[in-house]
DNA sequence: CGGGATCCCTTAGGATACTG
DNA sequence: CAGTATCCTAAGGGATCCCG
């Protein structure tokens, strides 16, 4: 047994030892969204030491969870289908991260894959099928998502959505909108969220549709 | 921002950084069976150093995911409300790592706070709403369970349950049961499990209460 | 330019011993 | 019971360099 196993048998230490490694699943989480090539992962992980990216990228293959596809011009990384079953726990950990989150630090980045995945995490099935179906073009930061809510099914593309019912931008205050604490039409008043083109309304379907509860950890 | 900072605005970021360290999730995963003494942790943790877990303990504290509680004799640690939103991801990851179990090790344990969330995590409330109520005592290794479905919920008890429906005793290969890669009856034959008391049949009850797909990743 | 490998240094984590 | 203190190893961080 490795001395850094964590000498039990049961299925959450399996998972650890397979994926909780520092930076693995932040590397999956980006991987969920779509093959990624080294230098994409690399670009989206800022922070992450090209030496301990290959590692994982090896131990994430040796455990099955992640797959090297030549491509005509390089690679890309893509999750196995063992791998994709990790959406739960990505998601999971989104969703009750969301509440933590606070202000961002100065130096924080947001990319498009984290953000897809958190508009993932903050999407409502149930609530999307009862509304008509929506378009969005979002800018968060230097971020442009094409956004396509059909039939309570989340679509998010990179880009712009040409022909958005809404196009909107806006900074990490949109954590506030998402999580109820401002209301749409606050949200427009105090510039949290600009307008930028399409039908202002459609904001509050947006909110409706992207929701998170945010109460913070009361010390109780 | 912290040079150990994963410096992105993201919840599965800030998730990480309050419980991805090493350890945190499996303080978290045997607190969520109920309130602990810092031995019981580390009883339950045997190859947790008692420095690190000292750590860890200050670390969820500070991030509002434990509460220290003064006993008459003593003192507990236990999850806040914010903490206890952690059983999600616990359960995803074990779901998860549960297909990748493999055989154990032969130095590897089972803890009763580990059985109890891998039965929690296997178990399917609606499967058990349909079925008549049941009460079995399980041993496995040296844990003994006192199990309780009724109503479509489970109770997990440690110690043995008088008047169980079912007594069996089984070692890893329980593990075989629950994935259904092998039948209970089958289990029976071959002695993967033993039972000690109650009605055999309700063997089958257990396994279609308790079950976790497992077919183990394909290298596709 | 994509996909890494190497080097050096810092710090987290592991093992063990000891204490209020 | 509930931790500190210490020593040591190995993982992670940062920068740079290399190769097809």
């Amino acid at each position: 047994m490795g001395a850094r196993s964590y000498g039990q048998y049961c299925g959450v230490v399996t998972a650890l030892e397979l994926v909780g490694e520092r930076w693995a699943l932040l590397i999956v989480r980006d991987l969920l969204v779509g093959p990624r090539r080294y230098t994409d992962l690399k670009a989206g992980l800022p922070r992450i030491p090209t030496n301990i990216l290959a590692a994982r990228l090896k131990e994430l293959q040796a455990g099955g969870v992640i797959r090297r596809v030549p491509l005509a011009h390089g690679l890309v990384y893509q999750l196995t289908e063992f791998g994709r079953g990790l959406e739960d726990v990505v998601l999971a950990l989104g969703r009750w991260g969301f509440r933590a989150m606070g202000e961002p630090d100065p130096a924080d980045v947001v990319t498009a894959d984290s953000l897809t995945i958190a508009l993932r995490t903050a999407f409502r099935p149930g609530v999307a099928a009862a509304l008509p179906a929506a378009s969005y073009e979002a800018r968060i930061g230097d971020v442009v998502l094409a956004l396509d809510v059909a039939d309570g099914a989340l679509t998010v593309t990179p880009g712009p959505r040409p022909g958005a019912g809404l196009t909107f931008a806006a900074g990490p205050g949109i954590h506030s909108v998402i999580s109820g604490e401002v209301s749409p039409a606050e949200a427009i008043e105090r510039g949290v969220v600009e307008v930028l083109d399409g039908d202002p309304a459609l904001l509050d379907r947006f909110a409706a549709t992207f929701h998170l509860a945010a109460e913070p950890a009361p010390a109780a």
